[in-house]
DNA sequence: ACGCTCCTTGGACGGCGTACAAACTCTGTA
DNA sequence: TACAGAGTTTGTACGCCGTCCAAGGAGCGT
């Protein structure tokens, strides 16, 4: 009795719009818990978000957690998608603006709400991401590219390119430090990377140390979007090759 | 007395080409650790990958590891290094050949390299890549880029955008599963998965179903090699833009 | 032959996720 | 109104984890 399932999605096991359970009143909500998770998560990083953890800033025995989660991993998941769900839609669903535009604001609005709480993007990608809000958003990504004219495979595709741009630039700068609070406290964190990139040995690799000044100088929304240009040229490009022949 | 440093990287801890020492002879070597190391994280996937594991694994008591690394993320940095460091550099150096080309190799063969030990990407992506061997790729990156005209600045900014690309794309691939042995046995796995691509309700997200059954037929390499080509061409493009204004 | 250095080990500490059984609280029914 | 039973919470415990400490043993330099 753990737990119902709908299309591989494991939900929360509060039973959906309850009306009145037989034993005790419950002491907590799956909210509360979530909400502790992510001010653990956000204070000390992933490993801060354990389940002794959570339950003990919420004032309860570490076993009340498993009357509603089944397990951590599905505490884990349900704080992503919520964290998925908070990404505002409305920003690119207008049609009426460009499709380039549109991506672009979608890709800020979700690298922004990640940013916010830099311990979940590890969490992101230990699993797949197939919660109803991460179908909803690639819902609304495909939806804006078949807008742009791209067919259902193209699009399928160049979702697929544009997620993982999207993650992986998010999880390499917080992997690489070089957003605050990945990590515990940890505080010369920010002088190693620095003592990393000043030391690059400039004899044994020249470019490389010429790019770590260059990439350290810029702000780094500034290569996101660079990035993110590139790809987009590259999937307009595709689709104008594709058409003209 | 642990660990010299240099440059930002933590370098294991054997003396380098020690004359011989003074105590009682090691019992291991630094490689026989990660070894052991790596077979666990094959095997049994991130969490396998235990000091008491290691130890256990090279006969010998848990502490015993901590005389040849200072702790357990210096041991996974020192994995992760050795792995970039199989990496074939030749494949990629030949500058006669196209530079798409060779960036495809790079791609390629990186991708083999980490397919092979796919425990190991999620170890990749928890800390930074700032070892020799990383560094020495990367230099290679850069010089196939300048090599493809592209100025230091430009160079800089697409090696990123291009490591971005490859170790999302491999993270994602084994966050979602399609690669198997990414995580324990969780035997069912390929067909939670497969439940998840069918059980899609598609008449709320209509595209995703569509995108989904059309994903679910492409062999991943193929994809991969799609979304590199979107990247590439981007990075072209935007070259001749720059060049011809 | 001795002393000192270094490796290795047994044991322990605090933390983790989680299973089990008991205590308790409430609802539905008799 | 009383009771049965469902459901929540808790104490306790197990087996892991990373890592420290003190003790023992092995080998080199003197």
């Amino acid at each position: 009795m753990h737990a119902t399932r709908q299309g591989g999605w494991v939900a929360p096991m509060s039973a959906a719009a309850a009306p009145r359970r037989r034993g005790p009143r419950r002491a907590l909500t799956d909210g509360e818990i979530l909400d502790a998770a992510l001010d653990l998560l956000d204070g000390g990083g992933p490993d801060a978000a354990s389940v002794r953890g959570i339950a003990a800033r919420v004032g309860v025995a570490p076993n009340a957690v498993y009357t509603y989660f089944p397990d951590k991993a599905a505490v884990i998941r349900a704080l992503v998608e919520r964290l998925i769900g908070e990404v505002d839609h409305d920003v690119f669903a207008d049609r009426t603006r460009p499709w380039r535009e549109r991506v672009e604001a979608l890709a800020l609005e979700l690298r922004e709400r990640l940013s916010a709480h830099p311990g979940a993007v590890a969490l992101m990608i230990g699993g797949p991401m197939d919660g109803p809000n991460a179908r909803a958003l690639n819902e609304r990504l495909l939806h804006v590219l078949t807008d742009a004219g791209l067919d259902g495979t193209q699009a399928a595709r160049a979702a697929y390119l544009l997620i993982v741009y999207v993650f992986g630039s998010i999880a390499l700068e917080v992997a690489d430090g070089h957003r605050a609070g990945s990590l515990p406290p940890e505080p010369d964190r920010v002088a190693r990377r620095q003592a990393a990139f000043a030391e690059t040995p400039a004899d044994r690799f020249p470019l490389s140390a010429a790019a770590a000044t260059t990439m350290a100088g810029y702000v780094s929304t500034e290569q996101y979007l660079w990035g993110l240009g590139r790809v987009l040229d590259g999937i307009a490009a595709h689709g104008e090759t594709r058409r003209s022949t």
